[in-house]
DNA sequence: TGGGCGTTCTTGGGATAGCATGGGACGGCA
DNA sequence: TGCCGTCCCATGCTATCCCAAGAACGCCCA
């Protein structure tokens, strides 16, 4: 599956077309699809979540478990799957960005690509510069620190199954 | 089978005709009926459901198993069997949209797709803004994210089967 | 260590094809 | 014979494809 890391800003033009980084159209070229990418408007966030088809095939396995109950799957459904938009990427590796997403995201002019392992978010650059700064915030707060996690996690994982990503 | 993602909104003309999405169009060529869609009334929601031959199937065949209790089936036999209308597409790919179905959905000018993976739903616009209002709500409540659900139903997949992503 | 060269990436604009939509004509059924 | 449904044709708009060039970067060579 792709990864797709770090952050990129990159313009868009009166058509709203966006070139797709270098690095995650790299990504991408390993994928089922590679000249496809999915996008829908983030859950908790104002801005746009994107991934590949491999990923899409996880979620929506997902979603056939029993376990799931109706209500959140009907959510996901609508939310998601409903919202979901393929967009293909022309000889240049930009996209479309659909409009209604676009102004979903507030984006006009600018577009911050930031990379979040198995799918990325596209927000408006100021936008993210302010959720970073909320963000940085609460890190301090809690004083989370990146050893204290990598330990809990490794506990917890030996302790279920063994399993670690 | 048909794939349905995203939501289309068209005009519904003088005469009850309707496009179906391009892309929907492209998701039903690959199927056994190509210029077939069925519409049924949804069980849950003021709209309209639909789906393609094979869906069906799949669907007729689950009520075969012994398993389902007899007064489901016979919901489902009545209601949905009993109500469904199979409707072709003109040329140009559009559908007249049966009367009783328009009215139960409450369509006028506008119908809106919306793609549920297997199936879709037709609403009148207005009405789907104000059940997506709801869910939304739910979805900040509930606070549902994506990555939580994936994560849980690739846990519980790798508990049941040792099935991991 | 500095400068020059080449490549890759991003960005821009015009042409083209596809799609949504509207109206009219023909044929069938009542 | 009248009405309704289906088919066919026409059109404006939108999105897609194609071609082109500027800029930044890294690499190589002197």
């Amino acid at each position: 599956m792709a990864v797709f890391l770090s952050t990129y800003v990159n313009k868009v033009d009166r058509k709203g077309r966006v070139s797709i980084p270098a690095q995650f159209r790299q990504s991408l070229a390993k994928t089922s699809a590679p000249s496809t990418v999915y996008l829908w408007p983030s859950l908790n966030h104002q801005a746009l979540e994107g991934a590949d088809q491999d990923y899409l095939d996880v979620l929506s396995e997902s979603l056939e478990s029993p376990d799931l109950d109706a209500d959140e799957r009907d959510m996901i459904e609508t939310f998601i799957f409903g919202k979901l938009i393929p967009v293909s990427s022309d000889a240049e590796g930009r996209i479309v960005l659909p409009k209604e997403l676009a102004e979903f995201a507030g984006i006009t002019e600018e577009a911050a690509f930031i990379g979040r392992r198995k799918t990325f978010q596209v927000w408006e650059p100021e936008a993210l510069k302010a959720h970073e700064a909320v963000l940085r915030e609460q890190v301090v707060r809690k004083d989370i620190s990146l050893s204290q996690i990598v330990a809990k996690a490794s506990r917890g994982a030996a302790g279920r199954s063994g399993e670690g990503a």
